[in-house]
DNA sequence: TAGATTGTTAATCGATTAACAATC
DNA sequence: TAGATTGTTAATCGATTAACAATC
């Protein structure tokens, strides 16, 4: 929508604030403040509005903002509203547990295949491939595919993820407890469980 | 070790800077700069410096830092040196893979049960309970628990977590896709998916 | 009209970066 | 000694917060 950079700071925010409206329209809500807002979030009123003008002016002064046009507008700027496909790389126990997610219709996300070096031993879920890691190639030249998933261990991720990276994926979203960064277009969000659990043990051991 | 306020910013990095300190100690190095850790964790050297400093002077001018001083000292700053217990709440995709998730044992975490409304379908794990959510009070009040691990819909996220809490859980490490938050000498962490997946869909769509 | 609330600019705050004396 | 590198202070930068005119 706008070509200023954003700060990660206020992409974090994001789809905090869009998570929030989805619950507000369920709640059958027309209008919200950005205070109402700040509140539920736990940030300040004048963060959102700033955060808000980052993509445009999409409240009514004096008024606030209209529920379910902030909605789309959030969903549009996240680019929610279009399609993506996905293969999942690994199929070990986080692995599987990521095909089965139902978070990703939400999300307009759609796995469409799982990759392993050893397949037998996955189950096999309607509408998602089971394919050995030699197939990656044949599979990625015929199959448009957005996103991959990387839920291999850390020794591999990194090479799997470039191989991937040079058959022209676009998006990686690594499970694998390593920083894994690309520039050249190629943008990567990292899941580090183990970081996450080391940050609990630190604040609870104050 | 010191009670000065650490910044959230800080206490992102501990673990990466642990994460690098170990894998310099598993190649045998015994020294390593400020500006070595900093080129490796893509930050700057001032910035490496500036957060050892809130912890003590850890360094030698002039010659560096001792790796295996430095990781032992991250270990004890991130808590790592003691043993913590945790129990599962949920029993469902995620949670069944945390169960058998291999990195707790590198956290010095250990998963003592696992609860959920319906036991039949869980798999038994050795060392690991697998109880009725009803058996919880029973449970805490006779098992010193430090961790409860919160892998349930985001519905119940809530009331689970303020539940074991009541108990004395003083840690939460939620999965559900909801921020959860406690006062009160209650430390969270929460691991959101959804949200990462929104981000990179949003980085993705520039 | 009075009250509410936005968009927007200015002030503040905190985190990052730069600089450098001390020292190995 | 010369080069490297820390601990630490000062400068810079960017993000958050405050303030307020415009307006519904």
């Amino acid at each position: 929508m706008e070509n200023k950079q954003i700060s990660e700071r206020v992409i974090e925010r994001l789809p905090k604030y869009y998570r929030y409206l989805k619950d507000l329209s369920s709640s059958q809500i027309e209008r919200v403040s950005s205070k109402t807002i700040s509140t539920a979030l736990n940030i300040t009123a004048s963060q959102v509005r700033q955060d808000l003008m980052h993509f445009g002016g999409f409240g009514q002064t004096g008024i606030g903002y209209d529920v379910e046009f902030l909605k789309s507008a959030m969903q549009e700027i996240l680019g929610l509203n279009k399609r993506h496909t996905a293969i999942v790389i690994g199929g070990g126990r986080i692995g599987q547990a990521l095909i089965s997610y139902k978070g990703f219709a939400d999300e307009n996300v759609f796995v469409t295949a799982v990759f392993d070096v050893e397949t037998e031993h996955l189950k096999t879920l309607s509408g998602v491939s089971v394919l050995n890691v030699s197939e990656l190639e044949n599979y990625l030249s015929l199959n448009k595919t957005d996103i991959a998933i990387i839920s291999v261990q850390k020794e591999y991720a990194e090479q799997m993820a470039k191989r991937v990276i040079s058959l022209g994926v676009k998006s990686i979203w690594n499970f694998a407890p390593i920083d894994l960064n690309f520039g050249d277009g190629v943008v990567c969000e990292n899941i580090n469980m183990s970081e996450s659990l080391m940050r609990l043990i630190y604040k609870s051991s104050r």
